[in-house]
DNA sequence: GAGTGATTTCGATGACCGTCTATCCCTGCT
DNA sequence: AGCAGGGATAGACGGTCATCGAAATCACTC
């Protein structure tokens, strides 16, 4: 994953910004992402896990708050996984979803760098996914 | 525009995260706007618009941009202009299109609600979201 | 008020997406 | 080994979307 510019400069409201457009490919790389967070279900979906105790969550805990069928959720799942967003650990029977904050947050970067962009007095004490 | 609740809570990382999930409702008006963010022309003209001189841009400064005919740029104005994205003023012969940067900002405080949530000594020196 | 350039709207077309049913895989239990 | 249940895959169907060419709208100019 490279590392792609913000969207907006910090104060694109009130000055001619200097941030650089997007480039077509990295254009690409992040309309997949956000075309996955793009439907309703998917958004509630890695809501849910990410609400979910501990932070994950089996399919069977979602399954139960939509309207759909099992393969449809999956295929949801599916959706995120590939772009990104979560990822799935079978454990026994049950297979374990996951948010992937990194990624997630990353996206909240580009579109909004971090409306206090570059403090240094904030050291911003992340950095334990187990990837 | 209601106040729609974090998709992560602030540290869904280590915790057994007890921000609620997004209700369907919500979910729905979400996914449009981030629907409309999912494909790499519209993330494209965002940026542009937001990149270009003074935070706003005609059609004409856009369309060079891509190998797509004007329609098909007008298009995806129109997309982001009824997902809230971006404004359109004609002034004179030309519209000038602007990106709503307090939606966008608020976007990306919903996919992470500001990755270093509450430090103190992180003095935001801005807060004007009228919204 | 007719001409010209900029931009949008209108239909049409081909591709993609969300959902379903049916089926298969994997794990744990008897 | 056989069975039951959680979950994924395969294939199909209907709806939506991106793109185009052509026509319509808007505003400035002569």
């Amino acid at each position: 994953m490279s590392k792609l510019l913000p969207l907006l400069s910090p104060s694109a409201t009130h000055s001619n910004a200097p941030s650089a457009p997007l480039s077509a490919e990295d254009a690409v790389d992040l309309a997949a992402a956000f075309k996955a967070l793009g439907d309703p279900v998917r958004l509630r979906l890695v809501s849910l896990i990410a609400a979910h105790e501990g932070g994950e969550a089996c399919v069977c805990d979602l399954t139960g708050a939509f309207d759909l069928t099992g393969p449809t959720i999956s295929h949801h799942l599916k959706v995120l996984r590939l772009a990104g967003l979560i990822t799935g650990e079978r454990r026994g029977t049950w297979i374990y979803y996951r948010v992937q904050t990194e990624v997630i947050g990353h996206l909240a970067e580009i579109l909004a760098p971090t409306t206090t962009p570059l403090a240094p007095t904030c050291t911003p004490e992340e950095s334990d996914l187990p990837a």
